[in-house]
DNA sequence: TCTAAGTGCGTACAAACGTACGCACTTTGT
DNA sequence: ACAAAGTGCGTACGTTTGTACGCACTTAGA
């Protein structure tokens, strides 16, 4: 008995194509994601990328849904591991200067991401559910106004500082987001 | 005598094509953007495209120039004809909450337009000097530190609230530039 | 009015694209 | 060992793409 269930060969292959996605735009922009490149990338036949997936947008949405989770649960660890609001502002300062918890090439992505998303209702929502889960971390530690601000500062400062030539400086990052902690409430 | 020069038929078509460009980019995404629908939106044949451009790249390049350099005079004059820090603060909050200086159309074609700036140098630099400009622009009223911070919440609010379903708080906004112009020196 | 030079575009083409589909292969139940 | 069913992919097809190019048209000087 049992049902008509056989096994996979290859369990991982989807997500190797997904990871492979994020590479392609990385290095090519969406605008030149195609399936081949994709397979090459992935090192798998292009027809595997048919069978796994119904379209391009398909895999361009499933890949940005697995990076924007991925990201959001590494704000959600950084935020509930502080102590206290100060810990709090220190752990939000590292989220905007430090290459640890969002690196340039996710700033990149990120970028395309929001471009795709302004024609892709799936990708649409996926950034609302990023925005409200980063809130949600932010909550747990600062006023819900302050939260907006620190949000959208969490959102500007390293999307602005993709076009600087110096490196941020941490202090006043610091400086910033306390300053937004104690004021606004 | 005289030069060679023969006088254009049309001299704003190549202008027309520009915007028509943006309106292609705002619908549809870069990714979809293509000669034949630059040139059916503008209303002109698609030879005209290769004629008075070198290639499609270029074509994005111009376009994104020219809403760079038409943010960035409005963010300019919107900041000079402000008398001091206070009305400064008041622009700034008008800046990132109004529809009146940059849409919400022109925040869309901006992710686009970052999106592609990681992968076109043109675009890149066209982004850096967008952000110097409007750096400067501030420079009349806060001091340097306070600019960075403030820079970076134009930037990030109007993204971040592209997925926000709520209208965004004009008193949170002003509050919390305030909190930074008074706190950071 | 005639000529030469430059403008502007219709059309064509090779390349690259997304996607469909038939077929070999593997596995399960008997 | 055999049949049935589902997995996975090589290949091919029709479409769309960026771009080149020949040719009609317009204009300025003589």
């Amino acid at each position: 008995m049992g049902g008509p269930r056989r096994v996979a060969n290859d369990p991982l292959r989807k997500q190797r194509i997904l990871d492979a996605t994020l590479a392609v735009i990385a290095e090519h922009g969406v605008h030149r994601t195609t399936h081949r490149r994709i397979a090459d990338t992935a090192g798998v036949p292009l027809g595997s990328l048919t069978y796994h997936f119904e379209s391009l947008d398909a895999i361009l949405e499933q890949a940005f849904e697995a990076l924007a989770d991925s990201m959001s649960e590494r704000y959600s660890t950084a935020l509930t591991e502080a102590p206290d609001q100060l810990a709090a502002c220190a752990a939000v300062t590292d989220l905007i200067c430090g290459d640890d918890y969002v690196t340039s090439r996710e700033v990149t992505i990120l970028h395309e991401m929001y471009g795709y998303a302004n024609h892709n209702p799936a990708v649409a929502e996926a950034c609302r559910r990023w925005l409200l889960r980063s809130r949600d971390s932010l909550a747990v530690h600062f006023p819900p106004r302050a939260c907006r601000a620190i949000d959208a500062l969490i959102e500007g400062w390293p999307m602005h500082q993709a076009w600087e030539r110096e490196p941020l400086e941490r202090d006043l990052v610091h400086a910033t987001i306390v300053a937004i902690a104690e004021r606004i409430r």
